[in-house]
DNA sequence: ATCCATTCGTTCAAGCATGAACATAATAGT
DNA sequence: ACTATTATGTTCATGCTTGAACGAATGGAT
């Protein structure tokens, strides 16, 4: 081991991880910016667009797509649900689980925020070929794996 | 326009996006539980980091530097000046600001956390060639420019 | 049948981050 | 010099997220 341990400023892996988690923070805080007007926290935005591509989830699945814990998904819900945007309704089979589905309000509130979302994304990723742009899709997919099972 | 408008799930970009900001986030709890043993977390490890590269900075470019608000920098820096960590000392010139380096402890520490980053970083990125890892890096820089002027 | 472990959801206290409102200091305009 | 504007840091109330502890329901082992 060097007496100089090399400092990671001078490690392109350290200085290209930076600017990753700089455009994600950056993206995160412009994006809830302009989700403002639709009364909308990015979190809240997730949880959403969720429940639209799997209706029927449970609160511990949907916990588990979203990388939080289940009391935040339980602290979350009954604002939306109070909105009128989804429905949570007891399982039969198992009287644990609440399954959760978008109401019709829930969906056309999430169909405008796509659009803010997309339009956001779309900026961002637009500097890229499309190329690039999968590669960088499929370099993150194999980060979240690894990094997983940490 | 179209009656069934494109679903973002379609959209390469979308869905590579969404892989950045994945990968971005379980890094970052991955961080914080690795992270716990010194009683650092991410965010303060943030502020050590740009205090060694940055001594004598102000409260106020630290803010910018992590893209946080001031009053988050108020709220993070007595704990850690409580620990010994750093001193604030206020300029000669302008009385408002108050100058920031960082103390022995504190760099003694900075050193043992960012081994601790580093082998994680090491860990995601070394999936990627050198090549893809610095196209990763400038297209995420890209990306950060062009939505601060959003 | 009866434990035992596991799973699902909730509650609660604690820690963080934010934005607005404020106080003080510096600067520019006149 | 005097005022107005800007800049820096703080305070405070609010809301979000977490993790631990809990209750209820399920499933499996014997």
């Amino acid at each position: 081991m060097n007496i100089t341990q090399e400092l990671p400023w001078d490690n392109p892996r350290f200085r290209n991880w930076v600017a990753v988690a700089r455009a994600c923070h950056v993206l995160e805080r412009t994006l809830a910016t302009k989700l403002a007007p639709l009364d909308l926290k990015p979190a809240q935005l997730d949880v959403l667009m969720n429940l639209y591509r799997h209706p029927g989830m449970s609160q511990h699945d949907l916990a588990r797509k979203l990388l939080v814990g289940r009391s935040n998904i339980t602290m979350l819900l009954p604002q939306l649900e109070a909105r009128g945007l989804l429905r949570r309704e007891g399982d039969e089979k198992d009287k644990r689980v609440l399954r959760l589905n978008l109401t019709e309000a829930g969906e056309a509130l999430l169909m405008r925020a796509l659009k803010v979302h997309m339009a956001l994304i779309e900026k961002a990723m637009s500097q890229s070929t499309p190329e690039q742009c999968d590669m960088i899709g499929e370099q993150m997919r194999k980060i979240a794996d690894v990094l997983k099972e940490a």
